[in-house]
DNA sequence: TGGTAAATCTGATATGCATCAAAAAAACTT
DNA sequence: AAGTTTTTTTGATGCATATCAGATTTACCA
């Protein structure tokens, strides 16, 4: 439960929502940038109605315009093949900035749906970028956001391409603890906010895989499900088995040595 | 073979390889500067002397202070997994950045290698963030450059996730026709810079796989190969090939109207 | 130029996961 | 609370592609 927080009072938002008393500010825009220059972030950003399960954020091809970052709740983004199956990109959790991969085009090109009901901050891009004109902190910040982004691409990529599919969910799901941590929750117990199905298609697997996967995960008592509730009993092993492939045990400074020649 | 340069005199890097003369400079940075910002831009840029193929530009975990942009040749960019397998993550050709994706890490997350005699421009971070202070038009430019980098990454996630090896190797190929185009070379007539193997390891096949795969498109007559050197011959069937999946032959624009309901 | 290594191609076999089918459980609806 | 739909789970089967093995071509180097 984000603390700091009022539930069901909406009619203030510039009182409940501002940046500077936003529990997530470290990890979001601001970080790293002064009271001033936090105030006159906050200034350009627009808090949104939430939205609840299943509503869009944006659609693929709508104009894009702004950025938004996500307060509470969860985002995910999807496109649609060429044969209109849905193809997730992306899950954004709070403080997670969603719509950056459409600043050089007309439109958005992927599209942003609600997986629970969830509170976004609303940033227009014009704005953003006239703000950053002033404050090189927050341009630093943009950069290093998107550049994070690539990384954690190129890692989504490895995983496509190379890792099997206990390793895809290993993956995912110590990859989730991590995110949940870093935002105050517990690494162990967490909720899932998306199904089978949209881990799946995300994670390049089908549904019945995935299913199949939480399960053996269950016998060999790495994690405990109930729903979508998972509780991480092992994390040691659930990490070994999302960082290394097959055999291979930690073969610890060799394997960096000897590619040295 | 790139216009405007001559090449093998190497002497005077500060004539040859000017921003303002270079045949690239409508693809790579300075894009929408006007001649004296691009001078600004020319003076913080080092040319180095060319790699030779197989040399490094950086390796991963290499102090991040540069980003480079490609003036001939080509890069690629790899990370070892942990079982100490290479992963390609992208190809760079001319005009390309290269290293982005370091910019909020003290290290470069993957190497860069020439896959063949290559030049590039090396851009120290800091200076070009200085700089960025100054001219909006190069801020918002780089902000572009890595939006569409995002953009591309999804778009091959989707890859991995969902096309089967023809329509992998057809979008690679497609894909790398559209740069040589815009680059000023031959749509349907270019050399592959890379091996199979490092075409089956970015594309998450085997390099049997990949050679099937050139072997069946070419008994279909919709390219010819001869080693390095490729003819796409049937440019529609491959793009086809490349976009659409199994079945299904353009459902022209119904599918974009029934989504909207 | 010949000799060796590396890359590419082709065929045979194996396998991990998708697909199909259907039951069980959970989530909505009235 | 009962009925309906949706999601999740489990089992049986099939297929695309990996893997293994070997031939062939190309590249490299003394």
């Amino acid at each position: 439960m984000p603390k700091g927080q009022l539930k069901g009072i909406c009619f203030h938002p510039s009182k409940e929502t501002k940046c500077v008393t936003c529990s997530l500010s470290s990890l979001c825009l601001p970080i790293s940038l002064n009271f001033e220059d936090i105030d006159q972030l906050d200034k350009i950003i627009k808090r949104r109605q939430p939205l609840k399960k299943g509503e869009h954020l944006f659609h693929q091809g709508d104009r894009f315009d702004c950025v938004y970052a996500v307060r509470s709740g969860s985002i995910k983004n999807y496109a649609m093949t060429n044969d209109g199956e849905e193809q997730i990109t992306n899950f954004h959790l709070p403080s997670e900035l969603v719509g950056l991969d459409g600043i050089d085009c007309e439109t958005y090109p992927v599209s942003a749906k609600a997986l629970e009901t969830t509170t976004v901050c609303e940033i227009p891009f014009a704005r953003l970028e006239e703000l950053a004109k002033e404050l090189p902190e927050l341009r630093s910040q943009v950069l290093r956001i998107m550049s994070r982004e690539l990384r954690d691409d190129k890692q989504m990529m490895m995983l496509l391409s190379k890792k099997n599919a206990e390793q895809r969910v290993a993956t995912f799901l110590t990859n989730l603890s991590t995110r949940f941590k870093r935002r105050g929750y517990s690494p162990f117990t967490f909720r899932l906010p998306m199904s089978r199905n949209e881990i799946g298609n995300y994670l390049g697997l089908a549904v019945e895989t995935v299913s199949r996967v939480f399960t053996r995960f269950q016998n060999s008592d790495l994690i405990a499900v109930n729903g979508k509730e998972v509780h991480i009993l092992n994390m040691d092993d659930l990490s070994a088995l999302a960082g290394l492939p097959d055999q291979e045990q930690k073969i610890p400074q060799e394997a960096k040595l000897a590619s040295e020649g």
